[in-house]
DNA sequence: TACTTTTGTGACTGATTAGTCAGTTTATTT
DNA sequence: AAATAAACTGACTAATCAGTCACAAAAGTA
């Protein structure tokens, strides 16, 4: 990035633009020129705020992950047993979920793109903590036994993931007993 | 497709060149050239079997997606109750994944890539049916009860996935014990 | 106002590559 | 052996596009 860090205008639309065509078409597809136009900026300016298109493509994803993660893990420790904080992060996932298609369609595409650095990665890994924190609390507390805790926690971070996906695609009168049996699923397991 | 249903031994070449070079770059960055070069055959021979780069990424995935399906469901009848039809499932989804690496990178960061198209999406589902089955035969016999058949089928699959991916990245000695643990969360979750 | 700095612009270029096609080699038939 | 068909080849082309850069506009300063 050549310019201050205040979040200017440009920016954003760059950054809102690329969400909307880096779903509409792949990487390759979508060019830089596309997107300039889109967010209503001459070509060269993208290049102002984003050394390449890699380097778009790879902020795109880190602030999704950023809002998702914040998203999830905020009010969650207003519960008081683990039951009602491990549900409240899989209620709001699949909310996010639902609220965010265009973020989740993104993310999903590009995770396993080979666009996204390792470094990327793992700076979004960093924000990704709230399954890990409530077990490991509900370990200490007695509430959960588990063996592998990081496996337990990345086996229920991928079912929320999973599930979160499925739900979010179906009618909105059938969700609330859908989500109700896949929690009810994955929390009968756990005990 | 230009030539006769049999299987050439250059359409196989092009295809395992394909495979390890699209794990190694992705799609865009490895040249219809650098595959005829891997395969050992010129560049004009690709066109001969596939009409485009497109086409050829499609029938690998169908390919991959084919022997996976086919081996997790090789000798699940010979279980005689619903559980161990499900750990037959489970093991050799595992024991897949972990048999062929390459083709699992492959097939993960390809099907979100956008250039499958719906079409290979549906034939390889219907590929796909091992844990729908198991589970709607398990209904039928009363040993299983679950509301959204649909939901719960994809989220166990989905949790074998996730799961058989996360296992077949450990080392040899603790497999066993991860394994057992993760399919005794979601048996317990079924009950 | 006049001068400096920051921000924004878009025509242009150098490099890349999917797919073609005219011709060669190999296999099959008569 | 000759003729025909099938399989294969690789030099070539037409098109695409990320990123540059010389300049313009806007904002800031004195």
């Amino acid at each position: 990035m050549k310019i201050s860090e205040k979040q200017s205008e440009k920016r954003r639309a760059i950054l809102d633009a690329s969400l909307k065509l880096f779903c509409e078409k792949c990487f390759q597809d979508t060019s830089t020129a596309s997107i300039s136009q889109e967010a209503n900026v001459g070509t060269g300016t993208l290049f102002c705020y984003f050394d390449s298109k890699e380097e778009l493509v790879n902020e795109l994803y880190l602030e999704c992950k950023s809002e998702f993660a914040e998203y999830i893990e905020t009010g969650v420790w207003e519960h008081p047993t683990f039951k009602l904080q491990l549900k409240h992060i899989f209620d709001r996932t699949v909310q996010w979920y639902i609220d965010n298609p265009r973020k989740i369609k993104f993310m999903l595409q590009y995770s396993s793109s080979g666009l996204i650095t390792k470094v990327t990665k793992e700076r979004a890994m960093l924000r990704m903590n709230a399954v890990n924190d409530v077990v490991k609390k509900a370990m200490e507390t007695g509430e959960a036994t588990v063996q592998s805790l990081e496996m337990v926690c990345y086996a229920i971070s991928a079912y929320f993931h999973q599930v979160g996906l499925y739900i979010s695609e179906k009618d909105t009168k059938s969700i609330k007993k859908l989500q109700d049996e896949a929690f009810s699923l994955i929390w009968k397991g756990l005990n």
